[in-house]
DNA sequence: GCAATATAGATCCATATGGTTCTATATTGA
DNA sequence: TCAATATAGAACCATATGGATCTATATTGC
């Protein structure tokens, strides 16, 4: 990192929006490397491995569903949920009392893809995370599931339409 | 939040890739809100946004600077310097001794518009963290400087090609 | 019981995105 | 000095994205 790009940090990480500014720059920063790396290496795009990864671990899970776990627009998950029963990676179940919604079972595939992509992301993980100290990634992991928690993150009284 | 959505929550956020789990479900999450909101509201796309903060706050600075802050692929800051241009909220000036380069300046228009952004987002930014105590949000922030600070971030080992 | 409304998910379509390539200029090294 | 390489940024184009709408089914209230 140059001189330039530290000081540029260094002031943008301390103004008044440096909470933002440092959680996003993390997300983006990161995504650049790992979605690169998922769509080249397994030709599939962010939102059909994040739905095959609820797939696997949340068998039976309904579109609805897997949108709050990943806050993405609806279209988007319908869209991979399509991508992924085409490629037999996950398979669809229409539910015995509301015929409209349709439960998501991983295939035996899907899993095996699944494995590959975890452990990988994984490692990449702890690249990004093996900076902190356990107790530092405690910490971080607390003060994020907080924000979670809390009801503000989805939905704003600041940004109303004025 | 229903009972189903808290143990999904649960459960990702205890998984073994907890820590990108819980950041980017942030970061969508919120993305979700403020973006809608400014392009809504402002008719800006969120990579002209961020560039225009930049341009006002670093003024002089090049298009490859900004990408550092900001780590989008190239051609997508390229595009909203030309949309930021042409709107007048920016101007470029050819460096002396590299007539490749522009530096970025503001125009009033731009300046005044990104004021009435960025107060709009510092609202939202305290109903996000306003959930941590000054405290945690400042143990929050240092434990993302150091992440962005680390080498680790912006390139992988394990992502190498196999 | 049935009209009004809400919800699950699919589809449409205009636009944003990002990998790649291109041009122009700078730097490097034999 | 000049060919080889690197870099800043623009442009091209195939694809991803997301707001809006649509269909089908479920729920609600009179």
């Amino acid at each position: 990192m140059s001189d330039k790009g530290l000081s540029i940090f260094e002031e943008t990480f301390s103004s008044d929006l440096c909470y933002l500014m440092a959680m996003s720059h993390i997300v983006l920063a990161n995504n650049q490397v790992t979605s690169r790396f998922i769509e080249k290496n397994y030709d599939m795009p962010v939102h059909a491995w994040s739905t095959l990864y609820a797939t696997v671990y949340f068998p039976g899970i309904l579109a609805k569903e897997v949108q709050v776990l990943f806050p993405r627009p609806q279209n988007s998950i319908s869209r991979a949920i399509k991508l992924l029963e085409e490629r037999q990676l996950i398979r669809r179940e229409v539910d015995k009392s509301d015929t409209r919604a349709k439960h998501l079972f991983p295939t035996e595939e899907g899993a095996a893809l699944l494995a590959g992509i975890e452990e990988k992301v994984k490692q990449r993980q702890e690249e990004v995370f093996g900076v902190l100290t356990d107790s530092e990634k405690e910490t971080f992991l607390r003060l994020c599931r907080k924000i979670i928690d809390s009801d503000t993150l989805n939905s704003s009284a600041a940004f109303e339409v004025f």
